[in-house]
DNA sequence: TGATGAATTGATAATTTCATCATATCAACG
DNA sequence: CGTTGATATGATGAAATTATCAATTCATCA
């Protein structure tokens, strides 16, 4: 059989977290992310505005952009020279979203620690 | 100053899926995550409870261990000889279980598609 | 104190990811 | 059709991570 999804779930869990182990790539979704909160946005973000955005060469991002792709965390449509991106599930957002709140408690923690130890004065 | 945590945000939080981007380490937080929801558990885990179950050598346990101590990820103590690990904050869990529901979607769209192209018939 | 069990750290080769430039492809237009 | 704009793919060296074995440290006990 094609059965490539009989890896154990905790293998495949690690793979969907290398996607996200780089800073643009998590910039990207975020910025997709912001799209899909608008109330009456568009969802979908053009590449030409990422780049802008983000600051990144064209190439750079594009294989970035292939990366999120592969691992299917977004999606990609193209409408006549210019391409447009979204997330391809609601719980990517999610995801980022417990992220940020885990990253809020560690570094709240760190902070706590470093005042303990006096070397913030 | 010492502030290291200045940097950006989505680099910091980048570095956190590092530290979750391995199938071991996974299992070890999914272990310890198990531990703290058992109501009357004890929230913790010995090294070697975590060894029986992963069926990993010692040396390479604590390297993964490490890295998860490294990402303030766990907690480590020791009482004797033993040394126990928990899950560092709740979060921890909660991005797991995101993560698995986001998986949740990805594999059954993936399994609707193959079914589309025929491909498990 | 030496021996033993438990766990950690150090070291290094293999593998994967990242950074970045070159090239190719797709779409639109004169 | 050639040119241009937009985007993707290919290629490769550098950097980071992983895999794995050796050595060390910590705690306990006779």
């Amino acid at each position: 059989m094609f059965q490539d999804s009989e890896r154990p779930l905790y293998e495949i869990k690690a793979n969907l977290f290398k996607g996200l182990s780089h800073p643009y790539r998590i910039r990207i979704l975020e910025i997709l992310a912001t799209a899909s909160l608008a109330v009456s946005g568009p969802g979908e973000v053009a590449v030409a505005d990422i780049l802008t955005e983000t600051e990144l060469e064209a190439s750079h991002l594009s294989q970035h952009l292939s990366v999120l792709r592969r691992h299917r965390l977004v999606r990609s449509q193209r409408r006549g020279s210019t391409v447009y991106y979204r997330l391809a599930f609601p719980e990517v957002a999610d995801l980022l979203r417990v992220a940020r709140s885990l990253l809020g408690e560690i570094l709240e923690e760190t902070k706590d620690q470093l005042d303990t130890a006096g070397v913030l004065r």
